[in-house]
DNA sequence: TTTGATTTTGAGCAGTTGTTCAAGTTAAAA
DNA sequence: TTTTAACTTGAACAACTGCTCAAAATCAAA
């Protein structure tokens, strides 16, 4: 061993993640991110190789909290189904003051990249149908607790909970209409209980 | 007078649009667009002002192609509500391989901008409210036509409408899933033709 | 206290950015 | 044919980009 390093890993890329998601990848330049982190480029550079580094662990660092986000939801409410509105009620309205952006990081990121940067691109992705993956375990367990009808499809509910989310989140940032969102999120419940 | 341009004005903005579209405003340079347009410095500055300027317009015709496809569906399927169900189609499925991106490019535009670029935010919004609007007149077109039913309300399935547009463009962006969002198409509706 | 591997620093590089502008070219009007 | 306002050209500018690296600072281990 020999010196070690002075800066919190992890509060770097949290510092990192809230710029990044607030001007995108193309938008943030790496002296924004020097000053954001209070580190000099030979240090970030040494920990995460490149800004194309440093985002990478931003995107999962923005997926690893939503999902949790997602599970405290569940838990507080003691609920699958219940869980889920909250947690998508929490993330398009209640959480979009505290946000950097009202969109969602990862659809913010699909949106930008390009070949330009496949590698980004395709964590992206990867990371959004994680995203899919964990709303059908959720519907899954919903209604294994009864809370949804045996005959619903959780993989096929999952892909239009995921439009919804990315059509809400994305429609309130054009819009501003939260009444009309409000309402939407509740038709979207309104229609899984009674889906067939 | 004196001398008069050489380039085509509409033709210009058309192949910046297909760049900007692909790339998004930061992700374009001026060089991009001085190549793809064949156009030197100075004649994109005193024609646009600025890059901005230029999004601007590029923006603009997205809109106004964007509403003709709407208006040429409609009459091609001689019915208000199949024509809006072929367009959400064309504009979802069918133009994939022909377009830039998958993603509408006013969607592209309120996820990349910031305040760094206020005027274009706003003229984005502006656009995608329009968009909204000509759905809603759309929507009232079917119901006179009694296609929807009159206990319908135009204006807020309108807003379901956007949303589901912005929803399934950007879900295919992430998952390529054709077969899932041509159901999702479909599901809307025959929702849609028994709302009330 | 000395050692030496590791981290931090910040000046600086080479390339790119959006934009300007003086000089040259064009063609309608006089 | 001459004039002249408008258009085109491309070199150039100042600022910014992502990133490197030699030198200085740090601190666990010897």
């Amino acid at each position: 061993m020999a010196n070690v390093a002075k800066y919190d890993r992890d509060d770097v890329i949290r510092k990192a993640m809230l710029l990044f998601w607030e001007k995108g990848f193309n938008g943030t330049s790496t002296r924004d991110l020097q000053q954001a982190v209070d580190l000099r480029p030979g240090s970030i550079y040494s920990a995460f190789g490149s800004k194309e580094g440093l985002f990478k662990e931003a995107l999962r660092h923005y997926s690893a909290n939503t999902y949790a986000l997602l599970q405290e939801k569940i838990q507080q409410q003691g609920s699958s189904l219940a869980g889920l509105q909250a947690f998508i009620h929490c993330v398009v309205i209640s959480n979009r003051n505290a946000a950097p952006s009202d969109m969602c990081m990862l659809v913010k990121a699909v949106a930008e990249l390009t070949d330009s940067n496949p590698e980004l691109l395709r964590e992206s992705q990867t990371l959004m149908k994680k995203g899919e993956l964990s709303f059908a375990r959720v519907l899954q367990a919903a209604q294994a607790q009864g809370e949804l009808p045996l005959s619903a499809d959780p993989q096929a509910l999952a892909k239009y909970i995921q439009v919804q989310l990315i059509g809400l989140r994305t429609y309130l940032r054009t819009s501003d209409d939260v009444a009309a969102v409000e309402k939407l999120i509740a038709d979207i419940f309104h229609m899984l209980k009674a889906s067939h």
